[in-house]
DNA sequence: TGTACATCAGTGAACGCGCGTTCACTGATGTAC
DNA sequence: TGTACATCAGTGAACGCGCGTTCACTGATGTAC
């Protein structure tokens, strides 16, 4: 998944357009992206939006697909830095994914965590997306842990992992927040190895 | 916490505005809620809304609390059940929130899992709030773990309980999501006892 | 290299709709005597 | 019991704003010869 670099003037602008929307809807949630925001984050104006996508919902769909690169991205290579320090695979991603500094990151963060609870009203367009999302990250989860009886609670560890950090995040982010994700970390080394 | 015997007619048009509202925030979000949909659910037009609530972060603020209760409620209505049937207190309570009807009852269910992704984007009346829910949430889960070193693990427990439920949800409700809810009701049982 | 023309990406004004909020008014309920 | 009046809850039209979407136009880029 090596990052795509556009070939001519207007890929460029949808890149930039769908950076900006990946970003903004992770922050401020479906109902609070806005075309023209997002446009003027572009640098462009809300004018030639579509031009490029058929509508928002299309352009929140192809967000979500962006989002999840992204984070995707970024989480395999904290996991890989922990890795090569000596710890386990498990154990690398539950401290890259409960990391502290994840209460204020929403934007740059998992998409998944960011959105689960409202995606569900939203048009099908975009629950499909967000469907592809839930199954990379359950799958990712599954990866690092032992083959089995161990991977059968990948979605377990993935709902704990979901659930911490909005329960941090709806706390507050200050000591109760990482209260959490402390916790969270704790039970799941203890319980799925470290 | 018995339910309040409204003693005159305004009282019981607020009764009936909150308890619609209620309602629709879980059903749709806080962004999903219109004051005239809500006003007509409760029999009324939209014009007599400002007479009840200063505004409709007002009601939403308010609606969280009242949700907050009636999922309460009904929450240790289903764990006293199963206890008395004969299961532990901690087995009642995954049993009962991780009960498959929940992936569609979200209107009825818990408003912590209907709404947390969501939440972090509101003003603040609505945050705080939401923040009481969730504490009590966790006290619940709190109450049902043997005290010592189990009950330190009832924020973790907790994290699983909402991710799991918004995972099923965000999977469609089918065979994915019941899944989802199966594999996280057997590890918590395993790991904190049943 | 230069000129004429076609294509293309982006601009900004305007439209339409939904929705939160306000307000003058109505019909019902309650009170005084 | 009846009449006059005050209070109260609710109605529905209207306002204002934000925002998704459309469209005629502009300036830049590329192509033909």
């Amino acid at each position: 998944m090596r990052p795509h670099v556009p070939v001519n003037r207007k890929e460029a602008s949808r890149e930039r357009i769908l950076e900006a929307a990946a970003r903004a809807v992770r922050r401020s949630g479906f109902h609070g992206v806005g075309v023209a925001d997002v446009m003027n984050e572009a640098g462009l104006t809300h004018g030639g939006f579509y031009a490029h996508f058929r509508s928002k919902d299309a352009l929140l769909s192809a967000a979500l697909g962006r989002a999840g690169r992204e984070a995707s991205a970024a989480l395999e290579a904290s996991m890989k830095r922990l890795t090569a320090a000596g710890l386990s695979p498990f154990r690398a991603l539950v401290e890259s994914y409960l990391y502290e500094g994840e209460i204020a990151n929403r934007e740059k963060g998992c998409p998944v965590a960011a959105l689960c609870s409202e995606v569900t009203t939203q048009p099908a367009e975009i629950t499909e997306s967000f469907r592809q999302l839930v199954v990379n990250l359950h799958r990712l989860v599954g990866s690092t842990l032992p083959a089995g009886q161990a991977r059968e609670a990948a979605w377990a560890v993935t709902s704990t992992l979901v659930g911490a950090v909005q329960l941090a995040r709806a706390l507050g982010g200050g000591q109760a927040g990482q209260a959490v994700l402390a916790e969270a970390k704790r039970e799941l080394l203890a319980r799925y190895g470290g």
